[in-house]
DNA sequence: TAATAAACGCAACATTGTTGCATCTGATTA
DNA sequence: TAATCAGATGCAACAATGTTGCGTTTATTA
C-alpha cells in the first residue's frame, strides 16, 4: 500500500481524534478529495486491520482508528461506542469492556456491537 | 390511526416473525405496494411506538414488532438483537437483558443498542 | 349516503455507495 | 537521475435507499 497524501491525511485525521468520522464528514474536513477515492482509502484502511466500520443509531457509517489505547489488538469489534443525541458524535469508549450475554440455544457469538446513546461530556 | 390494507398487512407481517425486517424485505413479501407508502406506514408505526427501527451489522434498517414477550412496554432500544453472518437475518432476542455498563465521568446513557453477531440456531 | 381528513401513489429529488475505465503518480530498478 | 509499472486517482455512470410535493382515492363519522 503506497503513502499517498490522501491516506496520509486521512490517517492523520482519524489517529488524532477519539471520534468516529462519516465518509462526509472526513470529505469537508480537508477539500479537493474525490469523494471515490475517499470511500476505496477507507475501504481499503478497513481490510487493512487499520480502521474500523462502526453504524451509529442513525444509520450512518463512521470509521474510526483504533489506537493504542485498544486493549484489542486484533480489531474484533467488541468495542463499546457512544453516541451523543446533541451532537451526534460518535465517540470510540476503548477502556469501556463489552459484557458477556447469555444467548439462546443454538446462537454462537463472534463479536458484540455496542451502541450506547445518550448525552456526552461536552453537551451536558 | 386509520386501519387500512397495507398497514393491516405491515402488521400481520412483523407481529408473526420473530425477525426484524427491512424495508425492502417486506416490499417483495406482498406485491403491489407502494414504495413510498410503505416507508411511511413504517415511519408512523414507530412514531406510535408499535414498532422500533434497528440499524444491522451491514447498516441495512430494520424494523421489528415488540410482542407480548418483550419486557419493557416502554419500547426502549434496550433490546438485544442477534444478527446472522450466514442468513443475514435479524433476532430480537426479547428475554436477553442489556448489561448494564460504566460509562466514563459526564456521559450519560438513555439506552443501549446491542446487536451480537455470529451464526444463527437454524444456520449452525 | 355524503363529507372530509387521512392515506395513497406517482414524479422528482437527495444521499450514500459502487464499478468501469482512462490517466496519473510513487516506489523500484537500471 | 531517469525509466518503468503496478497501484492510486478522478470522472462518468449507475444502483439502492430514503424523502417531499401534490393530486387522487379511501376509510371513517355524522
Amino acid at each position: 500500500m503506497k503513502a499517498t497524501p490522501v491516506r496520509l491525511k486521512v490517517l492523520e485525521v482519524l489517529s488524532t481524534t477519539h471520534l468516529a468520522l462519516s465518509p462526509s464528514e472526513l470529505e469537508s474536513s480537508f477539500s479537493k478529495v474525490d469523494r471515490i477515492t475517499l470511500y476505496r482509502t477507507l475501504k481499503d484502511f478497513e481490510e487493512a486491520g487499520m480502521i474500523h466500520k462502526i453504524i451509529d443509531t442513525d444509520g450512518v457509517t463512521r470509521f474510526a482508528f483504533c489506537n493504542n489505547n485498544c486493549p484489542d489488538a486484533t480489531h474484533t469489534e467488541d468495542h463499546v461506542h457512544f453516541n451523543c443525541k446533541k451532537c451526534h458524535k460518535m465517540f470510540c469508549l476503548a477502556h469501556v469492556q463489552t459484557p458477556s450475554l447469555q444467548l439462546p440455544d443454538g446462537f454462537t457469538s463472534t463479536g458484540i456491537n455496542t451502541v450506547v446513546h445518550g448525552i456526552c461530556k461536552y453537551c451536558s
